[in-house]
DNA sequence: TGTACATCAGTGAACGCGCGTTCACTGATGTAC
DNA sequence: TGTACATCAGTGAACGCGCGTTCACTGATGTAC
C-alpha cells in the first residue's frame, strides 16, 4: 500500500524516495555486509559487492565509512548491540537470582551463534579490523556484565566480588566454547546434538551451586 | 659447523643441497604459511607470499598442492597433530584418573592457543577450506578423545558411557571458550589474567567431582 | 661403470580478475533573506 | 512565496595492485640395461 506512493516503476533494488539521499545507505550497507559475511564467511566480503547489493556505485560507501575496516566495525557494533539485548531479555524472562536466568543468558548467546554463525565469528574473530576500538571493547564488557549480574544475583553477592567475577568468567567460557563448537562441527561431535538447556543448567548448577569441598 | 659443508655462498633463503629437488618444499611451504597466518591472521595468507618466503617461484607450490585450500588444509592437519601430541603428553604427566591429568590436558590446549593464536583460529576457523575433509574431522575427534579418556579414568567409567561423554564435552567447551577469550581479549577482561591452572582445576572439580544434588 | 631415458620438481612469463580507493562531477535538498 | 547558494550524497570512470593459476620449458635425479 504505502509502497505505491512512489511513482518509480519497478526498479532494481528497493529505492525509497529518490535515488539520491535516501538516507538509509549506511544501514543498508551494514545489512548487506552482514549478509555477505553470513554467506561467504568473514573475509568473504568486499566493499564492491556490498555496494552492488545496496544498489549503489562502488564509491558510494566511502561517503559513510572511512574504509573497509570501518564498515566491518559497524557490522560488529550492531551485532553486539543485538547480542546484548538478547542476553538481557533472556535473563529477564526468569526470576532474578535463579539458575534458570543464568542459563537463559547462555541460551541467548548460543542462539545468536547458531542464527548468525558468520557474524558471530566476525565479532569474536581476528583482531585485524577492530583491535583497539574502545567502543567495541566496551560493548563486549557490557555483554559479560549481563552474565556477571545474573551470577551475582544467584550467589547473593555483589557483582564486584571476585568470586562472582571468577565464576561468571567460567560460565562465559563454557557458553562461548559451546557456541563455537556447535557452529564449527555442526552435529559432527556426538555430544553437541544434545539439548542446550540441559547443558546450560547442569553447568550453572555445577559452577554456581553450593560450594564444593575446598582443596 | 655442519652448515659449511655446502659450498654455496650466502644465498637468499636456506637452500639445502641444490636448488632443485631439495625435497623439503612441501614442509617449508607449510611452515611459511603457518608463519604468515600467525603474523597476518587467517586469510592474511597468499600462495604467492608463501612461495616467496620459501624462496621459490609462485608456480612451485602447485607441484605439491592442488590449490590454496589444500595448503591451508596441510597447515591445519600438521597443527592438529601437534595439538594432539601436546594434549596426550599433558595427560601423561600426571597420575591416570587424577583431576590434575584432566587439567593438564586443558592446559596444553590453552598453551597451544596462546603460542599460536593465528593457527589456532585457523584450525577452528571458518569451514571454507576444510569442510568435509574427513581426515581433519578424525583428528578433531581424536583430540576430543584425549579429554574423554582422562574424564573416564577420573570417573572410573567406560569412555563410551554417556555421562563421561557429556562431562567431557562440557570440559572441552570450557577450555575451548577460555582459549578463544584469552587470545581475543588478551588481558582486557579482568578475570582472564588469573592463573589458568586455578580455573582448570576448579572446573575439573566442579564437573567431575562428586555428584551435586540432582533436580 | 657408462649410457639412454623417463620422471620429477623446479622456472619465469603471462593471463584475467576483482578489489580498494580516488577523483572530478552532478543533481537534490535545506536554509537565509 | 521566491530566489541564491552551500552542502550533502550520490555517480561513473579510472588507477594500480597483488593474487591464483596455467603454460611450455628445463635441468637434475633415479633406473634399466
Amino acid at each position: 500500500m504505502a509502497d505505491k506512493t512512489t511513482v518509480a516503476p519497478a526498479e532494481p533494488r528497493v529505492t525509497p524516495k529518490s535515488a539520491y539521499h535516501h538516507g538509509d545507505l549506511r544501514a543498508q550497507l551494514i545489512a548487506a555486509v552482514r549478509d555477505l559475511v553470513e554467506t561467504h564467511g568473514p573475509d568473504g566480503f568486499s566493499v564492491a559487492e556490498a555496494a552492488r547489493r545496496a544498489g549503489v556505485s562502488s564509491a558510494a560507501p566511502y561517503k559513510h565509512f572511512k574504509d573497509r575496516h570501518e564498515i566491518l566495525r559497524g557490522v560488529v557494533s550492531e551485532a553486539m548491540d543485538r547480542l546484548h539485548a538478547a542476553m538481557r531479555s533472556g535473563a529477564a524472562a526468569h526470576a532474578t537470582g535463579s539458575l534458570e536466568a543464568v542459563a537463559a543468558v547462555g541460551q541467548a548467546y548460543v542462539n545468536f551463534a547458531r542464527a548468525e554463525p558468520g557474524v558471530f565469528r566476525l565479532v569474536f574473530g581476528l583482531t585485524e579490523g577492530h583491535e583497539n576500538a574502545p567502543d567495541l571493547l566496551k560493548k563486549g564488557e557490557n555483554c559479560f556484565g549481563v552474565v556477571v549480574e545474573a551470577a551475582a544475583a544467584c550467589l547473593e553477592l555483589a557483582p564486584q566480588h571476585p568470586d562472582v567475577q571468577r565464576r561468571a568468567y567460567i560460565l562465559w567460557s563454557f557458553v562461548h566454547g559451546h557456541s563455537f563448537l556447535t557452529i564449527d562441527m555442526k552435529h559432527k561431535v556426538a555430544s553437541a546434538e544434545v539439548d542446550d538447556w540441559q547443558y546450560l543448567m547442569e553447568v550453572a548448577r555445577a559452577i554456581l551451586g553450593p560450594v564444593e569441598r575446598t582443596g
